[in-house]
DNA sequence: TGACGGTATCAACACCGTGTCGACTTAATC
DNA sequence: GATTAAGTCGACACGGTGTTGATACCGTCA
C-alpha cells in the first residue's frame, strides 16, 4: 500500500496516469492535436516516451479518456436542466443549447482535437457518434411530441430535422471556438442556434404553449 | 516543342502533373486522404517519389490543385442557375441548394479530403474559408433583400443567421457522403436542409411571393 | 553537328515520430 | 532475502517526408 501524506519515492501509477491526462489537456490548450508528440505529452508528465506507453496505447488513447470526462459533463449538465416544452418550447430549446455551448466553451481543447482525430481514429469517431446520436435521439423524441400536440409543424421527418440541427450545432460551435472564418461570435452563437432550431421546428418564433 | 501526333520517349511535364492530379482524385475514392502517402501518388502516376517533388511541394498542393477545380465547378453551376427569389423564393433556395449537392457528390472524395486537410493546413482552410465566406455573403445579401421587400422576417443578423446555414449545408452533407452516423440519406439532404433555410429566414414554408 | 541549358528523373541520404523489446529498478508479500 | 508484479527507459526497427547531387533527355543555336 502506498504511502499516505509522505511523498514515495515515485509517483504512483495513478498519478502519473491522471499527470498524462491534465498535461495532454493543457498542452492541447495552445497547439493542436496533430501537432504535440507523444514525446511532448511524456516530457511534460515527466516520463520517458516508452513510460508514456505503459499507460495510454496511444496519443488517442488520451484524448479518448479526455473526450469521455467531457461527454459525461454534458449529459449530467443536460440532465440537470429544468425543461417543460409544453410550458416554454422557446426557453426550453435555448437552455439545453445554451448547456451545449457553455461545456464545450470549457473544453474547447478537447472537442477540437475529437474534430480532428475522428477523421483518422474509429474509435473516437464511434464515441462522438454515439453522442452526437443519443443528442439526436433526445431532439427527435421532443419534436414528435410537439407534433403531437400540434405546436411543431409537418415537413421533414422529426429525425432528419434533427439530426441536421446537432449537426449545424456541432459545426457552428466548432467554428466559433475556432475563431474560423467565417463563424458567428460566441456571444451570439446561442442566439442564433435557438432561432434556427425553434423556427425549424415551429414555421415561427413564438410556438403554441 | 512536344512532338503532336506521335508519342515522345517520356510524357511531357504537363501529363506527368494532370496524371498526379487524376490518380490522386482516384486513389481518393477509395481511401482517406490520411492513409495515402505520396509513394502511392508517385507509383500511380509511373513516376519516384522524388520526381513527385518536381511538380508538388507536397501532398497538401495536390489537394490544393483538385478543391480549386471544384470550387470553381460550384462557381459556375450556381451562376448559371435561374434564380428569382421575389416570384419563388423557396424554389430558389431550394435550387440553389440543389446545385451545392450535385457538385459535392460528384466530387465528394475531394470534398472529405478538404475536410480533414483543412484541420492542419492553413492554405486548405483559407482557400475552404474564402469559398465558405462567398457563399455567406451571397446569402447574407439575399436574406437582406428578403427582410426589405418584407417577405423575411427579423430576428438574427443576417450574415449570422447565413454563416449558421451555410455550415450547416457543410456539415450535413459531409456526413451524408461520409455515410457517417448519424446522417441523412442522399435523397433526402436537399429538401431537409431547405426547409431549414426556408423557415429560418422566413418563419414559414410558404414566403410571400 | 556538337555543345549548351533548361527540363526532368531518381538513388541515396538525413530526419522525425511511432511503436516495441528486453534489461533493469523498485517496492510490496511471503 | 527470495519472489513477484509494477514501473521505467535505452536502444532499436520501421515507415513516411523532404532534400541533394549526379545524370539523362531534348530543343536550340552557333
Amino acid at each position: 500500500m502506498p504511502a499516505r501524506g509522505r511523498r514515495t519515492t515515485r509517483p504512483s501509477g495513478d498519478e502519473r496516469q491522471s499527470a498524462i491526462l491534465s498535461t495532454t489537456e493543457h498542452i492541447l490548450a495552445e497547439g493542436s492535436f496533430d501537432d504535440i508528440s507523444i514525446e511532448d505529452i511524456a516530457a511534460g508528465a515527466g516520463i520517458s516516451r516508452p513510460t508514456f506507453y505503459f499507460y495510454f496505447a496511444s496519443k488517442d488513447e488520451v484524448l479518448l479518456a479526455l473526450l469521455d470526462r467531457v461527454i459525461t459533463e454534458v449529459e449530467h449538465r443536460v440532465q440537470s436542466l429544468s425543461r417543460d416544452f409544453e410550458a416554454d418550447p422557446a426557453g426550453s430549446w435555448q437552455r439545453s443549447i445554451g448547456a451545449f455551448v457553455e461545456v464545450f466553451s470549457e473544453h474547447r481543447a478537447v472537442a477540437a482535437a475529437t474534430t480532428t482525430a475522428r477523421l483518422r481514429n474509429a474509435e473516437v469517431q464511434t464515441l462522438w457518434s454515439r453522442s452526437l446520436q443519443s443528442w439526436a435521439d433526445y431532439s427527435t423524441d421532443v419534436i414528435t411530441q410537439e407534433l403531437a400536440r400540434g405546436a411543431a409543424i409537418p415537413g421533414p421527418s422529426a429525425s432528419d430535422l434533427s439530426i441536421a440541427l446537432n449537426l449545424m450545432n456541432e459545426r457552428v460551435l466548432s467554428a466559433t471556438f475556432g475563431g474560423d472564418t467565417p463563424s458567428i461570435t460566441e456571444a451570439d452563437a446561442v442566439s442564433t442556434l435557438s432561432t434556427i432550431w425553434i423556427r425549424s421546428i415551429y414555421g415561427s418564433d413564438l410556438p403554441l404553449h
